[in-house]
DNA sequence: CGTTTATCCGCACAGACGTACGGATAAACG
DNA sequence: CGTTTATCCGTACGTCTGTGCGGATAAACG
């Protein structure tokens, strides 16, 4: 269990430990990218990319998605602070916090890219074994 | 349940219709999302960034971490294609595949963008209920 | 050969998450 | 007021996933 008493390589080891991300730093990341890791969310986002402000039903109407499923991703959402919602009588209508969606759609086009980096090989490797 | 009969906004259902992200796509998006949201597999990926190749014992080191953990990390990676192994005897080296680096830097400085926003609020909204 | 070492795998377990459903809230509407 | 409607919440349930542990594999080392 306890193998690897001294570093194989301590220059790179030194190395990840001055320029990797620290623990908390990456704990924040894994929470944002836990928010962008449902197909719903991921779905809601891109329609409020596309038009600025939509209500729930409108939402799953368009997405063809249960209305509860919709407004509990929009719930998750807002916690995570990426959108925003408007109260107009018993409507609510959500659209993207500012300078969130310059940002989102960044990450979705770069998303973009590692997936296809992504779905080349299903195991990454097989001249092992 | 069946609430909202047709739609509160027939024009921007139809602009997501056309505009949004197709299920699959979404799909396809959402099983990458969940390959970086786990802090360890990001912090692997950004010590891969640093140093181009590591061993499953060293990686364990810098990133202060339990061997088994960062050996089921870099399986995942490996799966997700964004890792490749090289052996060496006993030893495994890691590093990230072609085209996944600059792919992973960026999303990364993105999702640096979007936790500025999303750590403005905890709950996205408060003028309302 | 036998032992040590580096990595990997199978399994069982605990925790997080999405979904469905019943009910609550609260506004529109007469 | 009473009913309908749009959204939200609490709970329960099944599923997925990261972790820990024992053991397997396989190379180095004498």
């Amino acid at each position: 269990m306890s193998c690897h008493d001294h570093p194989v390589d301590p220059e790179r080891v030194e190395a990840v430990r001055a320029g990797g991300l620290t623990a908390t730093h990456a704990e924040q990341f894994a929470r944002l990218a836990r928010v962008l890791a449902d197909p719903l969310r991921g779905r809601i986002l891109a329609a409020l990319l596309v038009s600025d402000e939509m209500c729930v039903g409108d939402l799953a109407l368009a997405l063809d998605a249960n209305e509860d499923a919709v407004s509990y991703a929009l719930r998750r959402l807002r916690t995570a602070g990426l959108v925003h919602r408007r109260r107009d009588g018993r409507m609510g209508y959500y659209r993207l916090r500012d300078g969130a969606a310059r940002a989102i759609a960044a990450v979705v086009n770069r998303l973009r890219e590692l997936s296809e980096v992504g779905s080349e090989s299903s195991t990454g490797d097989r001249a092992d074994a």
